[in-house]
Formats: C-alpha cells, sequence, structure tokens
DNA sequence: CGTTCAACCTGGGCGC
DNA sequence: TGCGCCCAGGTTGAAC
C-alpha cells in the first residue's frame, strides 16, 4: 500500500542505513520480475558491491539511495553516482529488520557501517509488483522528475496545487491520484483527506471553488503529517510493516476508508463505497456533499 | 482533454 | 475442508 506516509516512514526507517559500505548483494532466484527497466541481477550485484550508501531520499512513493564509493582512500573506478531507485507499489518494503518471510525476498544487501558494524537492508515484496532501478543522475531525472511527479504532496503551496489542478474537469479523487500532478497521494489518503476536507469526491475539479481548495490543501497535510507520524496504515492483511517490521499505528485513526456500511464518526451516516477510474472511494454522503456547509 | 480496460502478482476473506 | 470468487495500499500503456 505504500503511499507518502508509509515511504516517509520507510526512507526514515533505512536512515540508519547511511554510510554503510555495500560488502553483497544477493538477488534470491528468480525473485526480482524481468522488467525492462530493471537491471538484470548479475548486473545489480556487481555494480551495488563495494558502494556506499551516501543519502536516502524520497520522491513521492519512491525511495531513491544514492550510491557513492568508500573514501577510505582506495582508488576505485571513480564512477558518476548512482542511485537505487525502489518503487515499492502495492507490497513493496525496505527493511533493516526482519523480513516478514523468507520467500519474498526481492533484494538483500549485507554491509559495513561506518563503525564497522555488520548492517543490512533489504526489498521484501508479496506481490512482487514493485521495481527495482539502478540509474545515474540523469537516470533519476527520468524516473523521478518533475516530468514524471509533481510537487510532494506535503511541500505543494496552495496557489501551486490550485495551478495544477484548479482546472481540470476530472472527479477530485481521481486527480488528486494523478502523481504528475501531485506526488505521493494513494487511494487511502486522497479518501481521507478529501473526508477530512469535507469534499465529494466526485466533485469535478474545475467546481471546488477557493473555500474547498483551501480546506483540501489544510487536510491533505494534516491528514498525511499525522499519518507520518503514527507510522503509516497496516490494513487487515498486515502487509505493511516498518523498516524494523514493526505494524503503522494509523489505521486506528481512518475516517473512511476500507469502512463502507459503518457509521461515520462525526455524524452517523452509513459509509458509502462506489467506484472511481476502476478503484474503491470510500465517503460519508453527508459530511462529504456539493452542498455547503457549515462545520469542518 | 478524458475515461476504461488489461496487465503485472500473491494471498486474505467470503459465500457456498 | 475446499473451491471459486472478489478484493487490495500502484503504475503503465493501449484503445476509445
Amino acid at each position: 500500500m505504500p503511499e507518502l506516509p508509509e515511504v516517509e516512514t520507510m526512507r526514515r526507517g533505512i536512515a540508519s542505513a547511511i554510510g554503510m559500505r555495500i560488502d553483497a548483494a544477493e538477488v534470491p532466484r528468480g525473485r526480482l520480475r524481468p522488467l525492462a527497466m530493471q537491471p538484470e541481477p548479475e548486473r545489480l550485484v556487481k555494480e551495488l558491491s563495494g558502494r556506499v550508501i551516501e543519502a536516502v531520499g524520497r520522491f513521492g512513493k519512491r525511495i531513491a539511495c544514492r550510491l557513492g564509493w568508500p573514501t577510505d582512500g582506495r582508488e576505485g573506478d571513480r564512477d558518476r553516482v548512482r542511485w537505487l531507485v525502489i518503487e515499492p507499489r502495492m507490497t513493496g518494503l525496505l527493511l533493516v529488520a526482519g523480513p516478514p518471510s523468507e520467500e519474498h525476498v526481492r533484494l538483500r544487501l549485507r554491509g559495513t557501517h561506518a563503525d564497522g558494524a555488520a548492517g543490512g537492508l533489504l526489498f521484501w515484496d508479496r506481490r512482487g509488483l514493485g521495481t527495482v532501478r539502478l540509474v545515474d543522475a540523469r537516470g533519476l531525472e527520468d524516473v523521478c522528475g518533475p516530468q514524471r511527479l509533481g510537487p510532494d504532496a506535503l511541500q505543494i503551496g496552495l496557489p501551486d496545487l490550485v495551478a495544477r489542478l484548479g482546472d481540470s474537469a476530472r472527479a477530485v479523487k481521481v486527480a488528486l491520484l494523478d502523481q504528475r500532478a501531485v506526488a505521493g497521494i494513494g487511494n487511502l489518503y486522497a479518501a481521507e483527506m478529501l473526508f477530512a476536507a469535507g469534499i465529494d469526491p466526485r466533485m469535478p475539479c474545475c467546481q471546488l471553488g477557493r473555500a474547498r481548495w483551501e480546506r483540501l490543501h489544510l487536510a491533505m497535510r494534516q491528514v498525511l503529517e499525522e499519518a507520518i507520524e503514527l507510522e503509516g496504515s497496516t490494513l487487515s492483511d498486515a502487509t505493511y510493516r516498518t523498516a524494523l517490521n514493526e505494524p503503522g499505528r494509523y489505521q486506528a485513526r481512518h475516517c473512511v476508508y476500507a469502512r463502507e456500511g459503518k457509521p461515520c464518526g462525526a455524524c452517523g451516516t452509513a459509509i458509502r463505497r462506489i467506484i472511481q477510474a476502476q478503484r474503491s472511494t470510500f465517503f460519508c454522503p453527508a459530511c462529504q456533499s456539493r452542498r455547503p456547509r457549515r462545520k469542518a
């Protein structure tokens, strides 16, 4: 499920791997799908070995690890910086502990921290829809640059948000999932932030008006920030775990997601589920009405 | 512009 | 206990 809060939690959780030299990389046989953009396991293993993880960044729902060379004086081929870009998609996890099960480990890095301690980092993915890429600076631009991802949902300003989506005829819920417009929002948090803002998910962006954009912008930040504080949402299938292999805690705060038929915590009306762009949308028909409203 | 569908995968939950 | 469905935090590309 990883959306922005889960991926940000992963980023923070694997920050302990910064400074680690990769001694060995392992791609368990056949567990990394041969996708066009994914390097062959042999190349991955070869090019990762000896590198040092210099930084870990997040671009929308992707994690990018900057890889350099050790500064211990040895003159390796001073290759350009490389980026290990991981897209967890539905069930991918980046872990420094665990994994939940051995059978879905897709990439395992073993290494040594600056202080000499042994360390490790692994990519685990039950469904195997996630992707792993190893790219140079230009490749990073292609994969995570502004052509591909809009401003981060935690960073975007209200004017920019309105400039990017305000004229769109799309339903606001669908538009929020457009990573080129604004990066990081997925199906779960789109529903939650629209509830928090009191906006009907079916409303076309171009009909939202000033007040609703303001409420949405505020709710976007508040929902995502609180979800990060609680380390993301672990749903009933328990797939999502933090980098330390622990569940998130934001699921207890869900107001609408996966709550079809249950009473809205604010007004008691039954939560509805509809389909938009082939995906479930959950909302409260009373609190999220097209009609003007009185309370936030 | 926009939507719709299929594809990529594994596994949990439900009705029968 | 099992089978056959339906469903899922995402993204992409083709077709209309």
